[in-house]
DNA sequence: AGAATAGTGTCTGTCAGACAGTATCGC
DNA sequence: GCGATACTGTCTGACAGACACTATTCT
């Protein structure tokens, strides 16, 4: 087979960069890796990879052959955000980056620090302090802002939950996205009338019959996702 | 210098396409323009074109020189709406397609339709009934959602008027982008609102003094976006 | 009983929808 | 006056914020 050969300069690199958020105790965290190579080595990055053309069906493919071969998940939710280009992003020329982000349980984030211990950290997605590589925190303030506003617009992140969760634990959920406190009231007022929603809505949460969480205080009521649920306002 | 050479499977055709909207009396236009040469000859398209990293300093840019090249305008907003990509959506091959909107002020429509009479033109943003090349229908449907959330947000879409307009000419632009009527009263409570914010808030709209648009009817007020005004919900 | 968390009830202010009413122009 | 469009007033229902209250568990 003929080698097909063209200029380097007209084309530019094309990579995707995935912000994989999870939440826990302490609020919303974000995977970061830690650049073992040139260039920005030492730095800290999203996640990311080439596009392969020869591999990759779409672009959203890429992102999810990226996480799955680097961080070993492969995650429920995956939505574009934006793209980054220019001349002078990366230091190895021009090349454009599409940013997606994802939602990680938080029962599954173990299992991805656990793949790859080393290089990789979940980090407080707002307030992690470390140094980050490229225009790497540019994509992370404007995947927080995508995140946020979807959630501000009553979207539930039900993707970062795991399979059975209480009303409360959804509320911080929410909270740690927001970067604010709910009012308890009206954010049960809220999923109760998504619950009760009459067809054609069909509501998103679905109470586990009869299964509570059993704790150190009174129990509080299971619920789970919708079947088929997707994370779209 | 040297020619660095590369080989063509490995890097993706990047192009950009541009949805511009403006709006007339019957509704929410686009403009499409009329294929001349393969692939996808006498189809309808976006006005679009490839990437040119030596000439473009962003995407962005890119798609701002397209504008200018193709059809003879720089339009006051462009924003990025998603990317689209895989190999099967040009036939040329695996490529990648960042799609912008743009808002055209309706005074200017008439400039654009005579730079380049015979292949563009201006058509019913949902109902044109056109057969489009490649996936532009999609492209367009997204573009279009993208810009009736905004609206429906009560984000003002000021780039599509005139210097001065009246209220109920916004209204109609409004109608337009959202594909409902709306109701004037709660319309014009709505901007006044905006009008009378207090300081920090910025109101996007600013009263013409004593300037009125003289009709066969009742003269109606005029106003003006407020200097800077971006269209950012 | 007391601590802790689950879950409810209710008041209030804000705002959107609906729609009727008044104002001001040309003819 | 009449048609037409500009502009205002007001009633209503939906809903968010605030906050106090009750309920059920464990120790």
């Amino acid at each position: 087979m003929q080698l097909n050969t063209i200029r380097r300069e007209l084309y530019p690199s094309v990579m995707v960069d995935i912000a994989i958020f999870s939440v826990d105790e302490s609020g919303l965290r974000v995977l970061l890796v830690h650049r073992a190579n040139e260039p920005q080595k030492g730095l800290w990055a999203l996640p990311g990879g080439f596009l392969k053309p020869d591999v990759d069906a779409t672009l959203e493919a890429a992102a999810r052959r990226v996480l799955i071969e680097k961080i070993g998940v492969d995650t429920p939710h995956l939505e574009e955000v934006c793209t980054f280009s220019g001349k002078d992003r990366d230091p190895r020329g021009w090349s454009i980056s599409v940013l997606f982000f994802a939602l990680l349980p938080r029962d599954q984030v173990q299992a991805v620090v656990k793949a790859k211990v080393d290089a990789v950290e979940w980090v407080d997605a707002r307030n992690h302090g470390l140094a980050m590589a490229f225009d790497h925190s540019d994509h992370l303030n404007r995947a927080i802002d995508v995140l946020k506003r979807k959630v501000a617009r009553h979207a539930l992140p039900l993707h970062l939950m795991p399979t059975n969760f209480t009303m409360t634990a959804l509320q911080r959920a929410c909270e740690a996205i927001l970067g604010l406190s709910l009012d308890k009231s009206v954010f049960r007022r809220r999923l109760k009338a998504d619950i009760e929603k009459q067809p054609p809505e069909i509501p998103d949460l679905v109470e586990v019959a009869g299964a509570t969480e059993t704790g150190h205080q009174r129990p509080a009521q299971l619920y789970k996702a919708r079947e088929g649920f997707v994370f779209l306002e």
